[in-house]
DNA sequence: ATAAAAACGATAATCATTACTATTTTTATC
DNA sequence: GATAAAAATAGTAATGATTATCGTTTTTAT
């Protein structure tokens, strides 16, 4: 169970994963839904989690949690890297800065358990919202 | 609205302060409900959320996500500080290690935006649940 | 004392997510 | 190709954390 041929084949699991990997928005759950939905109208959204789940517990896809109530975020890409979510519009994306220092590795090395993973999200205002800011008064 | 001296006194706050406050282990709202009802019977798990809100929105405690379903957890020490989450008992604790890199500033200077935060959450084995797995086998 | 504002307790509502179930699809085998 | 077990689906109910509502009680300023 862990690769992508311990699951039968799936016309909508396949539908949902061509949708995925057009975006770089990282879109909800429901998102996913309503756009397969083109497609294959009867799907259910309890199939789309339920393949979201599969694929991204398979490391076929990546999972994003965004605290609070906010609902999960999924990404086409499963290798771990950083993201970003604007204050501004809620916009999520990738985190295109440069190789940030290793905070597990670091923290590790002055931690008396063993520390194996961090996950980081980044706050702030995207180009987009700095310029209505700044066009704004 | 940005001090505690907006609002008004509170016996049942003041309780929820007073048990958070002796707390190490970072409770939910639910072992906050709990525990304050030995000495308010009566108090709903409601009024437990909207005073650790309110709260938490006046920097006066921390509220930390803890991804997925799991249910927020609550800290005495309002002050942004990393916490480190065991894999093996669940355990939350804060992360004792010395000064990491400030990640938000370093990706804020290779980034069009601008970013002002960011929050880590650490992943591992506490050093009990390591005992216990060199203990077995 | 009193009246407006805020907090309370009880409970209903919300929202993301998962679980259940009868039916349909896939796939390995004949 | 027939077929039967295993997995997936659609529809729907259930769960669990959290928030909202509302009538009542407490706080606080006058």
């Amino acid at each position: 169970m862990t690769d992508i041929s311990t699951l039968k084949k799936s016309k909508q699991r396949d539908a949902i994963l061509a949708f995925l990997s057009n975006r770089k928005d990282h879109p909800t759950a429901d998102t996913v839904y309503m756009n397969v939905k083109n497609d294959f109208p009867s799907i259910s959204l309890g199939t789309v989690y339920r393949n979201l789940t599969q694929l991204s517990d398979l490391g076929i896809i990546g999972r994003i949690n965004m605290g609070g109530t906010l609902p999960d975020r999924f990404d086409p890409n499963p290798e771990p890297h950083l993201h970003f979510l604007c204050r501004g519009c809620g916009c999520l994306s990738d985190l295109d800065v440069g190789p940030l220092p290793d905070l597990a590795a670091l923290a590790d090395e002055h931690f008396d358990g063993r520390i194996d993973s961090c996950v980081t999200l980044f706050y702030g205002y995207c180009e987009k919202c700095l310029a209505m800011e700044s066009g704004l008064s």
